[in-house]
DNA sequence: TTGTATGCGTTATCAA
DNA sequence: TTGATAACGCATACAA
């Protein structure tokens, strides 16, 4: 293995002029620098990662993540991921500072302020879309502190990247399975998030755009249950009264639970697919009563995991990194035989 | 952060005396021992791994994996994941080294002796299920060598555990899903890789099973491939020629490729639901062309990755550790719209 | 512009 | 049975 000491030996300097090089620090005459890159390159120096881990234990970046609150479970995965990494990063001086807050701009605003104030040097946030919680982003921004958008995106935030899934893409998906599992005609019933939600409506665009092509489909209502199970649970068995032709859900968010429960209540007899997404507890208990068809998971833990790794990567690189805009997760499909 | 240091420090003994209790080497009095396991456990005092892996890279731990050759694409993402993990526990002075060898026993046979040879001191392995495989990795075992079965088990051999997919139940998933994506009255053709390997035969019976329940479906035939794209595409061809009522095919191995290639000829306009297993690229191409309907995945990465966690674990801990026996990956379910 | 010295936490060796 | 010390590879403060 290939260590500093060694390239020091070979080109004639000391350790300390070869770490000066490798590091891009400044005060190394030009030919030295050459020389010592040119053994390093040939020799082909790669850190030691161990020897950083321990001289780095003194520096420390600390890293803050903002998620919504356990009312929404979904994000327990997320920051199951998050948590996770950050353990391995924790011996390269990885600190991290985890808040979850109600669904609220003020809750967020306070969260970012709150996190500001603890000192974090990179934020990571599933933003709320809202115009002052945006304009609060750009302005940590613009002192220093970068920004990850994880799960879902803030338009107008120069954050440095998103990291969650394609919302597009996933109802997209969800129209072709509803496709693939059903025959003749189907009339549709949608069960939305709430439309000023991008990512919802995406959803919803791309499962209506994939079914447009199709004429077996009908989709006769589509409702707003804002991600509360008893709003739901209201859309849902008033959907089955009004439409005895529906024999098809596609809840394109939260609020699978009580939803769910009025398919249990309204339904009986009835033979409707049901496509969801993200597999939360309460979503694998439906799958397992026979009553979700199939749900659309979005690797949460993964979202967690490299945001972080994304954000400490940024911060602790010495030289500037080429970061893409987008990282998308995979898409999952989960029957109750594969949960 | 509590480090050895501080203990000594506090117990009034040395760093050595610390390291000796914390890690049950032996030389040391039963009341200093004590006294050193006492505040340890009072500080909470966890090893800096960053500490650990400078220290312990002067040993070696060398794990050898043996799989099938590149003939079957899919062990590549098994090495994929195996080697970036053997990346990552590099600097805790982990080795590895990678066979991949024919379908074929002395195969194996061989690259077990070769393992050997170079001086491994653990083994992971897609056996090949044959007596005299399963003869000598019990030999090895015998002589102080680990085993960990990857992908496929083995009878009567003495593995320390077994990493992969319960082939019943992804069987039985396969079955499921052709449930849901048909409808009226469905002829089968089940393709087989070779009966004589129990996971093929395992996947075979979960299938059967799950539409035994179920009266619209008929198995007009089931066939060995051999995993050979060329018997595969004869095979198939066949089927359809002599069944023009099969509308669902079942791969459970591989010869996906072969097989598809006979569907895009032989059955030009008919509406057949393919069910396969895996992603490899053959795949993703017949799903992206609309012939494969969806293919079941059982996280090729995460079997590479985790056979080699376990083994390192296994061989690096001084205290015994606790091993469960199966390790089942998680079945990912791919439609063309989410691969 | 360059070199030297020291420390990070753990482990191993040698001396007591 | 214990203690002292060196070593692993890297980073950095300080000296030259």
């Amino acid at each position: 293995m290939t260590t500093i000491k060694e390239i020091a030996r070979l080109s004639g300097v000391s350790r300390g002029t070869v770490d000066r090089v490798l590091n891009n620090r400044e005060g190394v005459s030009e030919e030295t620098a050459a020389r010592v890159k040119a053994i390093a390159k040939q020799l082909g120096y790669k850190p030691n990662k161990a020897g950083m881990a321990l001289a780095a234990q003194k520096k420390k970046y600390l890293i803050g993540i903002i998620v919504f609150s356990r009312k929404n479970p979904f994000f327990d995965k997320v920051i199951e991921g998050f948590t996770e990494r950050a353990e391995e990063l924790a011996f390269f001086g990885c600190e991290v500072t985890v808040k979850r807050v109600a669904y609220h701009p003020e809750a967020q605003l306070s969260a970012i302020e709150a996190c500001v104030e603890e000192g974090v040097q990179g934020l990571i946030i599933t933003p709320y879309n809202d115009s002052k919680v945006c304009k609060k982003l750009n302005s940590l921004i613009d002192n220093g502190i970068p920004v990850i958008t994880v799960n879902s995106d803030a338009e107008n935030v120069r954050r440095i990247a998103y990291v969650g899934s394609d919302y597009y893409n996933s109802g997209s998906a969800a129209g072709a399975l509803m496709q693939l599992m059903t025959h003749d005609k189907v009339n549709i019933g949608i069960i939305l998030g709430d439309r000023n939600i991008l990512c919802h409506s995406q959803r919803e665009a791309g499962f209506r755009e994939r079914l447009a092509e199709d004429g077996r489909f009908n989709i006769v209502c589509c409702e707003e249950n804002y991600d509360d199970d008893l709003k739901s649970f209201e859309i849902v068995s008033n959907m089955l009264n009004n439409h005895p032709e529906i024999n098809g859900l596609y809840f394109t968010a939260a609020g699978v639970y009580g939803g769910c429960r009025a398919i249990q209540e309204r339904a009986i007899g009835r033979d409707i697919r049901v496509i969801t997404h993200d597999d939360v507890p309460t979503t694998i208990d439906m799958l397992d009563k026979g009553i979700i068809t199939a749900t659309i998971c979005q690797e949460p833990e993964w979202q967690g995991a490299r945001s972080l790794e994304i954000m400490f990567n940024y911060l602790s690189s010495q030289e500037p990194i080429d970061i893409r805009s987008y990282y998308y997760a995979q898409l999952n499909i989960k029957i109750r035989e594969t949960k």
